[in-house]
DNA sequence: ATATCTTATCGTATATTTGCGATATAAGAT
DNA sequence: ATCTTATATCGCAAATATACGATAAGATAT
């Protein structure tokens, strides 16, 4: 790959990337899945779901939150996450802006 | 990484992983736009408008054929390419049904 | 048949992701 | 202070992704 072409594209081609990138794996989708099903904010149920260490879990958790996904608090000797509705609503809101609607306008492809 | 996890997750869950990868790229979600913006079928056309070289558009193309989120023909010469709309609203319904839906219940996260 | 134009594929270098065990950290219990 | 419990981080190995130039393949024109 030599050099990153990344920052050639737009922000908000980023942005959206990032957020489908956060989503990219199943581990992610399921740990998402279970925050947004369970209202209380979990930390260690979520490895005991998922087939995977809990270190791979916790390394998950962490992408997730750096990419805004979710939210993480300490809660005595445990942790504690939550969706971030707000961050979820804006960029499927953004992909149904880019994409949706065009879709109206267009939706006779070619091919 | 040793061996993979992924099989080890429900069939949707890869699903909406390998469609939210799918996505998971800037020159790929600039090819989208790009389809999505013009009705009538590109190809060489996207070479131009991005920072990369035609082999790399090449691939990031049939990345996206091969996850469903483009259809691709043979027009002449050249080769055609459209947005896959039906894929896109399964899985922007399904990222919906997942999500936004217990939203509507669960709005007063704990964190 | 040859030349040209367009696109796909191959080979390869490098970067990033994924996963785990081991270890650190931090809070609470004994 | 020490032990347990819960979670994060480090270090490493293996797998994937990204990018490009070179080359192949296919269609059309000369």
């Amino acid at each position: 790959m030599a050099i990153h072409k990344k920052e050639e594209f737009t922000q908000k081609e980023q942005d959206l990337a990032a957020f489908a990138k956060a989503m990219a794996h199943p581990a992610r989708i399921a740990i998402l899945k279970v925050l947004a099903q369970k209202n209380e904010c979990i930390c260690g149920e979520i490895v005991e779901l998922l087939p995977l260490a809990q270190s791979t879990v916790s390394q998950h958790l962490k992408e997730l939150k750096t990419a805004g996904l979710i939210t993480g608090a300490i809660d005595g000797p445990r942790s504690c996450y939550c969706i971030n509705w707000k961050a979820f609503e804006k960029f499927m809101g953004e992909f149904s802006f880019l994409f949706n609607k065009l879709k109206v306008q267009n939706e006779k492809a070619c091919c």
